[in-house]
DNA sequence: AAGACGGGGAC
DNA sequence: GTCCCAGTCTT
């Protein structure tokens, strides 16, 4: 390790070795006042410059990175949440193109905002990002809140968040922690613990706030995700190619591999559901989401959840009761195999003749009649539906 | 502290 | 198949 003159190393001045005695008087420390030691393994100092220019040479082309607007800034944050750049790219781009500011989005309906959402998961975020434009447009007269704690106050925006929005648009010394920093911190400093603990996430927040440096704070923290995503990656991490595995002590010990602990996996439980495509003429039926279940906001086709060696019995019973119409079980169309959470869902979906009944009116998710509704096949592409409606949308 | 919330990329 | 992803909000 080479510490240049004048920085601080990770012994500080119990360090025998460091030029202190060849320095003016007044660039030593007392004894009595012993400095902080460093966050990382040997200087802070050169740790960050390492940081900033690897950053410079091998940070990627993304389209969030082209201007420091911060409502380019924040849609991309939001996005990004629980999800991979590759995904986000594309719907960032449409997004920001049909709503290039915060007083189009607060304008828009929210049929519009999840259209464009679709497809991405996590739908509260778009319902969220909706109601945080338009408390913009009122609470902050369209201007983007700058101060941490006004961001952090905006619905969908936690700490992560608004600390990335903070520097990464305004600048601000506000520290971040995502999963890619928290891998890279936690292999930093060699923390063995498991990082969910809150014990875990005080220290590596503490961390996040120790390392950053005076300027281009921004830049500084986008650097360590990019050294999350591409360098330090979860499995196999490219510690010859890092510009920080001097500095880093998992490295130090070869335990980078072990480091941080894995997360616990998740049981899934197979679940079987049935979805029926119910024509009338050339209308189908629909539903609307309520706000407390899955795909809240969203359409989908009359869905019920059924026992695994007989998924469709009474299933035409089950369509009365909860829309109030009766029908006639057709053809089998399609079996979708998807997850949610931690559900592995099997859905088979059947088609279903219309014979009587009116649909029973029940109160929406903003208090409106429309829970149940005939639509026209043709019209089903302006309509946001979950991503196993869309495919089954497309059999139709 | 744990669970809910989606869907897809990468291996 | 498995693991993981520029988290937030609610129990």
């Amino acid at each position: 390790m080479v510490v240049s003159c004048g920085e601080t190393t990770r012994l500080g001045i119990s360090s025998s070795t460091n030029a202190a005695h060849f320095m003016p008087r007044s660039l030593t420390r007392a004894k009595s006042a012993p400095v902080k030691s460093s966050p990382v393994r040997g200087s802070l100092t050169s740790f960050q410059a390492l940081v900033s220019a690897w950053f410079a040479v091998h940070q990627r082309d993304l389209p969030w990175r082209k201007s420091q607007d911060a409502y380019r800034v924040w849609i991309s944050e939001i996005m990004l949440q629980q999800t991979q750049v590759a995904t986000v790219k594309e719907y960032f781009r449409r997004f920001t193109s049909e709503l290039p500011t915060v007083h189009d989005l607060a304008a828009a309906e929210e049929e519009k905002v999840l259209r464009l959402w679709e497809g991405l998961g996590y739908y509260r975020r778009a319902r969220q990002l909706h109601a945080a434009a338009k408390e913009i447009v009122q609470r902050f007269e369209g201007d983007f809140p700058q101060q941490l704690e006004q961001i952090q106050s905006l619905p969908g925006i936690g700490r992560y968040t608004a600390g990335a929005i903070a520097s990464i648009a305004y600048g601000q010394k506000t520290p971040i922690l995502e999963a890619n920093t928290q891998r890279v911190y936690a292999r930093l400093i060699g923390w063995e613990e498991d990082l969910t603990t809150s014990a875990s996430q005080k220290r590596l927040w503490e961390f996040a706030e120790d390392i950053l440096p005076d300027r281009d704070v921004g830049a500084f923290n986008q650097a360590l995700m990019e050294i999350g995503s591409l360098v330090c990656t979860p499995k196999a991490p490219d510690c010859h190619n890092c510009p920080v595995s001097d500095h880093c002590e998992a490295f130090r010990q070869k335990r980078q591999e072990e480091i941080p602990k894995p997360k616990k996996k998740i049981q899934f439980i197979p679940i079987t559901e049935v979805a029926l495509v119910v024509r009338r003429k050339n209308e189908v039926l629909v539903r609307q989401c309520g706000p407390d279940e899955r795909w809240a906001g969203l359409w989908d086709f009359p869905r019920f959840s059924a026992d695994q060696n007989k998924p469709l019995d009474q299933i035409e019973d089950k369509l009365k009761q909860a829309a109030g119409i009766e029908g006639s079980l057709g053809d089998h169309l399609t079996t979708i195999k998807h997850g949610v959470t931690k559900y592995r869902i099997t859905l088979l979906c059947h088609e279903m003749s219309f014979l009587k009944g009116r649909l029973r009116p029940q109160a929406g998710p903003d208090g409106q009649a429309r829970v149940w509704q005939w639509r026209e096949v043709s019209h089903l592409s302006d309509l946001p539906l979950s991503t196993t409606g869309r495919k089954l949308a497309k059999l139709v």
